[in-house]
DNA sequence: TAAGTTCCCGAACATTAGTGCTGACAAGCG
DNA sequence: CGCTTGTCAGCACTAATGTTCGGGAACTTA
């Protein structure tokens, strides 16, 4: 696996295989290589794609033609690495905020997206962003302009930070949610507003804060 | 060009090519095609070939073998939608931290690395992650365990962060920078630290944060 | 009905392209 | 010097693979 180990010859045909991909679209054949490497013999070339196979660096299929590889290129329809998440709106101190409707995003036009590496977004499905505006959140180390990235789910755990619909009147804010018995306490992320208690009925948890991302600091 | 000019026989063969494509990593041949579609023969799907062509949906260099290719399919070599960025150590209260060097870091093994949408890191080059630790900077909103993302910049303006060093000791530390005159203030994140006042030519900025990645909130 | 079009089938044909064999040459080694 | 190993050349063989051709069924159109 130590491309030191390469010879002049082999370090060519690699190079001359990458090439030849982006090229056409599809691998060289032995006398494709034989021609672009200056090789006199087809002997030659099998002899040595033998070698890199061994070195793990080329894939073959036998007796297929082009059916060479190069092990280290990406597969062309490789899965896309960022999701692309909707940021459905801005949230400022208890006001209530659209959320997201059941329709797949499939980025619809004027629905702003965020891209996140999907590492951190298991599955990309119910995850959608929110803008902060104002010192809301500040108690949460939370800043006006910061991104808050919510995944959409039934229950939170005491002492989470999720979007939770009140229902007598169908309000939507972001707040800390504490079980407390039969009754759950709202915490606001900003100290200068009092907490909100209400029965446990009446409070049905849309989604949980997952990440937070800020930018140009 | 319009898919629904497709019989069900070209759409079946347009679904195999991806699907062969994405598996073996060269196209399929004429017969690949035909077992791969329950075709009866090969002419069949000359012909069939023969109309894609037409429609402009699949590129085909005569007489070659798997010299077949999808026209609307990404270039196999395509950037990357997301960058890895090294993750080069944690951060504590004015406790100095490591520096990348300047190696390229072509994911050498032992250093982790964070994936970050590439629309938030235009360039790539010169930007690195550092992890935080404890409550050294409450004042910014940065809490324990967020990663803040640094670009490697040689002048920063007023009230940014900045990574710099401090001359005479070789300290590095991260600090809101603030040019006076000839003097530099240096001003912790942490409200219960005070200021460093230093000459301007004993500091020298590194880096700047240029975004907080908070996950698991 | 007859002619034209589209699509399909089976088979034969021709080229492309992988593989194996023999031999050659140079370098290292006891 | 003889032996082995690694690398290369030339050539022939054969499997893999693209192409073509005659024909037929279903459908449309004059």
């Amino acid at each position: 696996m130590n491309v030191r180990n390469l010879s002049e010859r082999q370090k060519a045909i690699l190079d001359f295989f990458g090439d030849f991909l982006d090229e056409h679209g599809y691998p060289p054949t032995v006398r494709d290589i034989q021609h672009g490497c200056d090789i006199s013999s087809t002997s030659v070339v099998s002899y040595n794609i033998e070698a890199l196979k061994k070195e793990g660096l080329i894939r073959k299929d036998d007796g297929i033609s082009r059916g060479l590889g190069l092990v280290n290129r990406r597969t062309p329809r490789r899965e896309p690495d960022t999701v692309a998440v909707p940021l459905v709106g801005s949230i400022a101190a208890g006001e209530p905020f659209p959320l997201p409707n059941d329709e797949p995003w499939s980025g619809v036009a004027g629905i702003d997206t965020v891209d996140l590496p999907q590492s951190v977004i298991p599955s990309g499905e119910g995850v959608y962003a929110l803008k902060v505006k104002g010192e809301s959140m500040i108690d949460a180390l939370i800043a006006d302009g910061d991104l808050v990235i919510m995944q959409q789910t039934d229950s939170v755990h005491n002492g989470q930070t999720a979007a939770v619909r009140i229902l007598p009147d169908e309000e939507t804010t972001l707040k800390k949610f504490y079980a407390e018995g039969a009754m759950v306490r709202l915490q606001p992320e900003n100290s200068q507003m009092d907490p909100i208690r209400l029965p446990a009925h009446n409070v049905k948890v849309l989604s949980r804060v997952v990440a937070v991302w800020r930018l140009r600091v």
